[in-house]
RNA sequence: GCCCCCAUCGUCUAGGGGACCAGGACGUGGGCCUUUCAAGCCCAAGACCGGAGUUCGAAUCUCCGUGGGGGCACCA
């Protein structure tokens, strides 16, 4: 089963953030370098002048580290076969063309875009008019200064046969197959010549992508065929659908995602909503590759040892983030008390309070189990940091009691409170219990008032370690302010 | 329009000719626990896209449909 050590590239353009697509790409790469005990490559593909953005790739060097993806060699580590950045790599494409043009294999081509905008109104693909060119006439043009760009001469005949891990063997017509363009004119070599080069001078074995670039795939075989050059192992992933399972995720759907549901497909994004690198990586895992019919949680080390290229589902997944959460939740459970306490401050912070060290730990584990992302810390615990609270006076009246009943309720605790010995969780259990026995009360009853009038809202951690850590004082001034709202009411 | 890929519960999946009246997980419904909400535990409902064929036997192999997806640039 152990295999060879791999080389193995990420090689994503610089045009935007790393979403799930793309992060679950570098993954598999990771894992499988990882699991031969191979080499990851980082190769940034910036050939398109045009849509290149400077922070784009800084952004996405970002997302890998902290989902825990290390590359061995890259344009900010280096590595024997540098440099790293594809554009910096152009002369070297331009000399694999001129190879394949002066072996025949490839042709200049002077065709105007207008034209070439006109071939496709019409549904066809280019019409191979500078084919035939004679050669001496081409070049002559081209000295002349003529604009052109350089186009494989593919096989009109018969048919290519290229073999995908996860597919088998898929052949096409090589008449379905057109000159596609080598290098643009503004000198800079397309995708498939710069891909190819790349990974034969970087002793790529195996090409790990997405789904899009299976119908290329001829194309990047004829390439590598025309050079003379090895054929990596192909192993084309299947792409991610949208929640629900109808259709790709698009930008638009991407952007919903993001205000609704409070849910991402960019890997900055879910970092920001304090989600763990370790829950992200275990769901991403598994859309598109499982172990077996029993196990599901792996940390990323654990992947390590587990992955395997055979185990890759060719289907499409559809994205679950549901499933996401339940990773999340269980993985924050399993933190330790500084860990979480270091995770929600931010959070806290960003909503403009002021939590202390000592209390942010006493808060953890009354929360610990009930939030899933970091961000919701506030949402349940705010109400420590902040100086009043302010509740729903409808909220302060307890299930099947009155608005004075609940009141009434609510001062007898009060009272209790009051005078206490101490202010400890265990005694405060002890007087409202009792207090309920003694009023006829359900503990709950009695507690609901109580409950909103110090954390301002009908779901809290409970409520008598809540007690404590708010102090008495704290304590009786919210039950003495709520206490006015249920007269009112 | 042309080309390519894919097809098991709502979703992620196990399965690769008999071990499958199809297993697990998320989600859903119900129950237990319980101070609200969670967490935890238990139970339940829930799928082999259709049709031919091969075979003693098909979720599994073949073909044809259908459905879904991807791609058809001087983008990657």
């Amino acid at each position: 089963m152990s295999s060879d050590p791999a080389r193995v590239r990420f090689a994503p353009s610089p045009t935007g953030h790393l979403h799930l697509g793309g992060a679950r790409t570098a993954l598999y790469n990771f894992l499988y370098a990882r699991q031969t005990g191979g080499k990851l490559l980082l190769r940034i593909e910036d050939t398109d002048r045009k849509r290149y953005r400077a922070a784009a790739a800084e952004g996405l060097m970002d997302s890998l580290r902290w989902l825990g993806i290390a590359w061995d060699e890259g344009p900010d580590v280096g590595g024997a076969f540098a440099p790293y950045i594809q554009s910096e790599r152009a002369a070297r494409h331009r000399e694999h063309a001129q190879q394949l043009l002066n072996a025949g294999k490839a042709y200049h081509c002077f065709c105007d875009r207008n034209r070439l905008q006109e071939l496709r109104r019409g549904r066809q693909s280019y019409d191979r008019l500078c084919r035939e060119l004679a050669p001496t006439a081409a070049r002559q043009r081209v000295q002349s200064g003529q604009a052109h760009v350089i186009r494989f001469r593919s096989p009109k005949e018969g048919s290519t046969t290229v073999r995908d891990l996860l597919r088998g063997e898929i052949t096409v017509r090589n008449a379905q197959l057109d000159d596609f363009v080598l290098l643009k004119s503004d000198g800079f070599p397309v995708y498939h010549l710069a891909a190819m080069a790349d990974d034969h001078a970087m002793g790529i074995t195996h090409v790990i992508r997405g789904e899009e670039w299976l119908p290329s795939l001829p194309k990047h075989a004829l390439i590598m065929r025309a050079f003379g050059w090895p054929e990596p192992t192909w192993c084309h992933l299947s792409v991610l659908k949208k929640p629900g399972g109808k259709g790709k995720m698009s930008k638009r759907d991407a952007r919903q995602l993001d205000k609704a549901e409070g849910h991402s497909i960019f890997i900055h994004k879910l970092h920001e909503r304090g989600y763990l690198p370790e829950a992200v990586v275990n769901w991403m895992a598994l859309m598109g590759w499982s172990l077996d019919d029993r196990r599901e949680d792996f940390t990323l080390a654990e992947l390590q040892c587990a992955f395997g290229l055979e185990q890759l589902n060719a289907s499409p997944a559809a994205v679950d983030f549901s499933k996401l959460d339940h990773f999340q939740g269980k993985r924050v459970r399993q933190l330790s008390a500084t860990d979480v306490a270091a995770g929600i401050k931010p959070y806290f912070l960003r909503e403009g309070l002021k939590p202390d060290e000592a209390t942010l730990l006493k808060i953890v584990p009354l929360i610990q189990e009930r939030i899933v992302t970091f961000e919701d810390a506030p949402q349940w615990a705010g109400f420590f940091f902040q100086p009043h609270v302010s509740p729903e006076p409808a909220h302060l009246v307890a299930k099947k009691l009155t608005p004075a009943e609940s009141l009434a309720a609510l001062q007898q605790a009060r009272q209790t409170l009051v005078t206490l010995p101490t202010f400890e969780r265990d005694p405060v259990e002890k007087a409202l219990r009792a207090l309920a026995d003694e009023l006829g009360l359900k503990l709950g009853q009695l507690l609901t008032p109580v409950r909103v009038a110090v954390s301002g809202q009908r779901v809290s951690p409970p409520l008598f370690e809540t007690l404590e850590i708010l102090g008495r004082e704290s304590a009786l001034q919210r039950m003495e302010n709520a206490t006015k709202l249920l007269k009112d009411l």
